[in-house]
DNA sequence: ATCGCTATTTGTCTGACTAATTATAGACGA
DNA sequence: TCGTCTATAATTAGTCAGACAAATAGCGAT
């Protein structure tokens, strides 16, 4: 079989082997991913849709359906004859369930985790004061649950940061706001990332929990004020041992 | 030609004829807004795709195209022998501006409405905050522009509202955090329809000009706190406004 | 500097085949 | 007889190939 690889020059990538469900979305991931990782610049033209879906070997109508994809997602822009190219990053759905995994699919930026928080840091006290207000026994229900797993499992596991995860997630559609539940992917994202910092350059420091059941109570409670104040402090605590490890990781020891 | 329209039973769309750009665009267009306008249920399964297809008028490549972008925005999810069913609206990239647009293309419910408001008083004021702290002056310069086109054109204009956009876009640009810049199209579609309704219902009850000019003499002041209050009031203000004439639509005379 | 042409690239269409998966009907066992 | 499990069939999205259409960026001539 012929590889034609030729030069370096024009990156080009091999579909991954081991690929999982429909080629369209596994070419539209494997673009999306040398996209937000910078191997594509804003302003690159990609291939043209013969070379390019060749190159891959597909078919021309997949490789268009997986940029059909990321163009949904703002990540680049069609127009004939001057072929497709990456859009510039103000374009990006940066808060898109799949482009924000495509981002964390390799190491995220520092800059890029920063903001991540600073948007916790403004969304997730203000919602948790919404949540005081207007969750249902229901919703009650799974945060407790979900602290009780978290304290079970322990952040050290999978099952413990999904909890974790579940717990914000609950938060979020407590506030019985559509738009702002669809901001608990990028939340989790940016839960997910501080845990696996935190786990990774030490024994955690400080055991989140128990600021989580101030959360909790404040919410059950019904008393929107506490509420804000308690995650003010939880993310603000996050948001803390996040940066030491990230000064940590780039400026010391392994 | 044949329409072969049959009977109303099912769902049918002629597409549009004063359609805009590609063919898979209008139809993603046309079935999103049918979906976000609730003509189409979660959990409805749409025709397949030879049927759909040619009830359309169009190939079923450029169907299949239009379907992945639906996809891609969280709208519909497809598979094999199951068909293409609309997803939950906790799917829904509600904050994506094309299902946005979709959304404000019928008019956009209530509730809906006050979501983004709530979501403007949870963003904005922080941002306010932040840009007062990271602003540089080449945007200082583009904020005062807006307002002072703003006040030029008034916001009976269309120039003028798309000032008063330009301001607040300015102002999330300003934070320099980049998810948070993500979110100015739904904040814009929020201040659009603030626009809209107060202008369709009375004369403009309060010149929103001032409190424009003092948010924008707190981040000229590099005052965060001083910038997140006058903020605070903006939006509070503009809610205020939208409320009552959202209920004088609703319960009042024309 | 403007206009018009042309080559390139995406866009669209057709029709066939593939693969996945649900649903069904039948066999088997309780 | 009833329920459950299993092979099978039917349906649907997924993929592929190749052709033609439409748009336009870039170039050359004026």
């Amino acid at each position: 079989m012929v590889k034609g690889k030729g030069s370096g020059a024009d990156g080009e990538f091999e579909r991954e082997e081991g690929f999982s469900g429909r080629i369209h979305g596994s070419i539209a991931r494997t673009l999306g991913i040398a996209i937000v990782s910078g191997q594509y610049a804003p302003g690159d033209v990609l291939n043209n849709e013969i070379d390019a879906s060749e190159k891959l070997h597909v078919s021309r109508s997949a490789y268009r359906e997986a940029i059909r994809i990321l163009a949904a997602k703002g990540l680049v822009e069609s127009r004939p004859k001057a072929g497709t190219r990456v859009s510039p990053r103000s374009r990006w759905s940066l808060l898109d369930p799949e482009v924000l995994a495509w981002f964390f699919e390799a190491e995220p930026s520092e800059e890029f985790l920063t903001s991540l928080h600073e948007l916790r840091m403004i969304v997730e006290p203000s919602a948790a004061a919404l949540a005081a207000e207007r969750r249902n026994d229901e919703q009650l229900e799974r945060m407790r649950a979900a602290l009780i797993q978290m304290q079970q499992h322990t952040l050290a596991t999978e099952a413990g940061r999904a909890a974790d995860r579940d717990f914000h997630d609950t938060v979020l559609e407590a506030t019985d706001n559509e738009p702002l539940r669809t901001l608990s992917s990028s939340i989790g994202a940016a839960v997910r990332w501080t845990t696996i910092f935190k786990q990774r350059d030490r024994e955690l420091a400080r055991d989140p929990i128990p600021d989580h059941w101030k959360v909790f109570d404040a919410i059950a409670a019904s008393r929107p004020d506490q509420a804000r104040q308690a995650m003010e402090r939880l993310v603000g605590l996050a948001q803390d041992d996040t940066r030491a490890a990230i000064a940590r990781r780039s400026g010391g020891a392994v």
